[in-house]
DNA sequence: TCTTAATTAAAACACCTGTTTAAATTAATC
DNA sequence: GATTAATTTAAACAGGTGTTTTAATTAAGA
């Protein structure tokens, strides 16, 4: 290895900002290389193509929070008693809050990624996921499952895709949201706080129970 | 006036199919007047540029839907007894899928031109709707909070955001989730099955009550 | 019908995109 | 220290973008 050793990880923090705040396909390599100072043809040279640096970016981030989740998701699974659904979901907080610990802003960057992610690849996004961290991932939705057992599978499958909608896009529009809330009632939340504003709203949705619409 | 007169028609036509499956940024003026089968210069010619023809796809919706939406939520005032959460979201439904009678598939368009309005635009398109459309807006507020007078109104503000991620995203993952559900379950659903699934979500985790998280 | 205005059409414009090339430079190995 | 490999650099490439221009065509008004 040669050369400033870290002008991958340079190229993978600027570019993991820039994607979380305009998306990918509206970042340019010439804008991520510029703020990251290195030269425009090292991003091809080190990840190969714009589309696996997008890859790289998300993986970064997916290969410290699914392991610690799963984790944190079968400790909740050894308590004798079934855990409520606010308890699991709430035993995701830590692991996205570690992100923070990992780089600044980790957490909602990671969820903004993942939200643009799933919108702009057509699909793209959830394949790569389901097929690269499905065990951790079949683990949640178990964990859901029991604690939540009159929700049918097929129902349940679509809820926690609401979910998912849920936190993504509320993430991804989080800095307006905060402005508008700041001004108009003089709240100001961390991202911290609106991951527990949003967590008994999505528990509450996913148990609700399945009536046949009027 | 001159020409085919259904030039704009055609261009809008042919815009909104696109923005809606693919975004606005990754659509471009060629694939829309190549599709629309009009010369590529008219879009320019009739609209200006392509952020006023995004805007204008955008209006032809609102223009039709915030109208009959708030019509439908004044007529649920009217009545004797407070509308449920669930009879408020639900006014909604027959609005949304009269778009359907406009354009075929125009429930679904027009959900998914939400959503990438919300996400893609950072904060224009929420700009736009509510300066535009704020008398519609705070008439559906107005009855969601009189229908949760225990929730209050900065946690509300949330919440309604909460339900709009909830609903868009959705949306705009309609085709892909529908052809998950379709090989999973066997399920088979169209626009309306799936906004009468996400109806009772959304109405559960807006009224829940607020609480102090441990 | 003739004239004027509105619309359509083809071409070019200026700029931005991701990617590749080939030379210069830096680091590692013998 | 010489040689080899890894990396960085500047430049060019091929193709796509929204927009503008100029001329041809079509419709409308006198």
């Amino acid at each position: 290895m040669a050369g400033r050793t870290d002008t991958k990880t340079r190229i993978l923090d600027a570019a993991e900002k820039l994607f979380a705040e305009r998306g990918f396909s509206e970042t340019s390599l010439r804008l991520i290389t510029s703020k990251a100072e290195v030269n425009l043809a090292s991003v091809n040279y080190h990840f190969g193509s714009k589309k696996e640096l997008i890859r790289a970016v998300l993986a970064r981030y997916l290969d410290v929070f699914m392991p610690t989740a799963a984790t944190e998701i079968k400790r909740l699974h050894l308590a004798p008693e079934h855990a409520s659904l606010n308890e699991i979901f709430s035993a995701l907080i830590k692991p996205l809050l570690d992100l923070n610990k990992v780089r600044n802003g980790g957490t909602i960057i990671f969820l903004q990624l993942l939200g643009r992610g799933y919108i702009e690849s057509q699909g793209h996004l959830r394949w790569f996921i389901t097929t690269h961290y499905g065990q951790h991932l079949s683990t949640f939705v178990q964990a859901v499952s029991a604690s939540a057992p009159h929700i049918p599978p097929a129902e349940m499958f679509w809820r926690l895709h609401f979910t998912l909608g849920t936190i993504v896009f509320t993430m991804a529009s989080a800095d307006a949201l905060n402005e508008i809330a700041a001004s108009d009632y003089g709240e100001h939340n961390n991202t911290e706080a609106i991951i527990r504003k949003v967590i008994p709203y999505m528990a509450a949705g996913v148990a609700v129970p399945v009536t046949s619409n009027e």
